[in-house]
DNA sequence: GACGTGCATTGATTTCGATCAACCCTTTGG
DNA sequence: CCAAAGGGTTGATCGAAATCAATGCACGTC
């Protein structure tokens, strides 16, 4: 299950999701004492990472790779409630029971803290909590906004919400403003665009080409889309169209 | 805008909300400085309390009533984001603009705090920020439990699962395990219903009218539903049958 | 090269909930 | 007393997305 990864992963203080994950605020001797209670691991790409109704003894924050949070109905219908990027948290401290499956959709590596002593840190070290709390309430915004999307918008609307939010955070990554044509890989399949939209697959893949047709995305092969005019695609969301600072 | 409470409110101590809202775990003294900067105001039933996009220099808990989040598209697609009962907050520390819409469902007291000195109490009083976090950390729970419904299930698992969550509440506020018949009362409107479960109130009234032809509930007036066995109710909600511990 | 598998696309048909519309009941107020 | 307004119910019809089903790749693998 745990696998070896590429990049031998130790000093916190080279670490990539260091200045975004719960470690953000910490200084150097608070970093420390993180430090001690970590360890590292790995999966891959399609395994399950955690199961709902699980036992959890660490909590967790994603270093590389792109994992699903899901829930799933007895007769099989699943939602995914969150998608977790480098630097996103895992767990829950003073909780037991993982509440969703934790399913890694690329090549995963996390660093996990025992949970005993991170709830030890936590009340001893304020700028871990401090930290936590700004996550857990941008994490809420992202469920909030989400769920406008379930619950409101069409097929189409969802799907060019996603690819817009997709391609927003990637620009954001790499660069300011490529106003022009930018491109992006979709982390997902069509099946987890589907779970994570509310939508059956097929009809994830009917707006895509439909999208595709009337040229407001180009394909590149099944995961690649090309995005000739971000704010045209914008248009199609549904939502504001003065939506968000322009840098 | 501000109205008249009958009780006059003052003592932090004796509030009914004293031991769930945000400052649940502070000790007196910590009580003391959250009261020096608290002050309450009222609205009255249907009365929008914030607008998306205000600016808020405070932030607040519910005291007394129940009020709804809501964001709005710009062509009156609304969809409720949130349900707002006695004890829980209003806010958010460290931002500028109000993202949802506040409205007052019935009458409602909050106690409010001046933003800027509230935040600087998060950073000196640390059980403030930890009970913040646990109620982010249950909000954000109660807001991925929409998704799956808000995703995944249909009209009647819908209108099931709105109606149960409000009886088990109500239920745990009262007394515990009132196996038999349980009454309670929907704090909605239809229509509030329909924006909070994705649907149309139409369709929530069918639904409604539908598992009171079947007895899985019976009406008394418009607002009091009567359920006469909670356990056949769960079933029609699609969620696992165990729900949850027994008492 | 043939085969099987996983992922994606496309077509035909059905269905659930939306939409359009009429009507009921209660409250409020001139 | 009647009119108007707000909330709710019910019926007829429509349409977007689900469902059922077939087909099309791009791979590994034997």
């Amino acid at each position: 299950m745990v696998q070896h990864s590429e990049i031998e992963l130790s000093e916190c203080s080279d670490c990539p999701i260091r200045h975004r994950a719960v470690c953000a605020r910490c200084e150097e001797d608070e970093l420390d004492l993180l430090e001690s209670i970590k360890y590292y691991r790995s999966y891959s790409a399609g395994q399950t990472m955690i199961w709902a109704g699980d036992r959890m003894d660490f909590v967790a924050s994603v270093v590389v790779g792109v994992a699903t949070l899901s829930q799933t109905m007895e007769d099989g219908r699943t939602q995914m409630v969150g998608l977790l990027l480098p630097s996103d948290f895992i767990g829950r401290p003073g909780r037991e029971i993982a509440p969703y499956n934790v399913t890694a959709v690329s090549d995963v590596t996390v660093c996990c803290f025992r949970k005993r002593p991170f709830e030890n840190l936590l009340v001893t070290t304020p700028h871990i909590g401090q930290r936590l709390l700004e996550m857990a309430l941008d994490e809420l915004d992202a469920a909030r906004e989400w769920m406008l999307l379930l619950g409101r918008k069409t097929a189409r609307e969802k799907i060019a919400s996603l690819i817009a939010i997709i391609a927003r955070r990637d620009a954001e990554l790499k660069d300011a403003l490529p106003e022009g044509r930018l491109s992006v890989t979709l982390p997902l399949t069509r099946e987890a665009m589907a779970d994570y939209l509310g939508l059956t697959l097929e009809t994830v893949s009917r707006q895509i080409s439909a999208l595709k047709r009337e040229g407001i995305i180009e394909l590149e092969g099944k995961r690649r889309v090309i995005i000739p005019n971000l704010p045209v695609l914008m248009e199609q969301t549904g939502d504001d169209s003065d939506g968000g600072p322009i840098v």
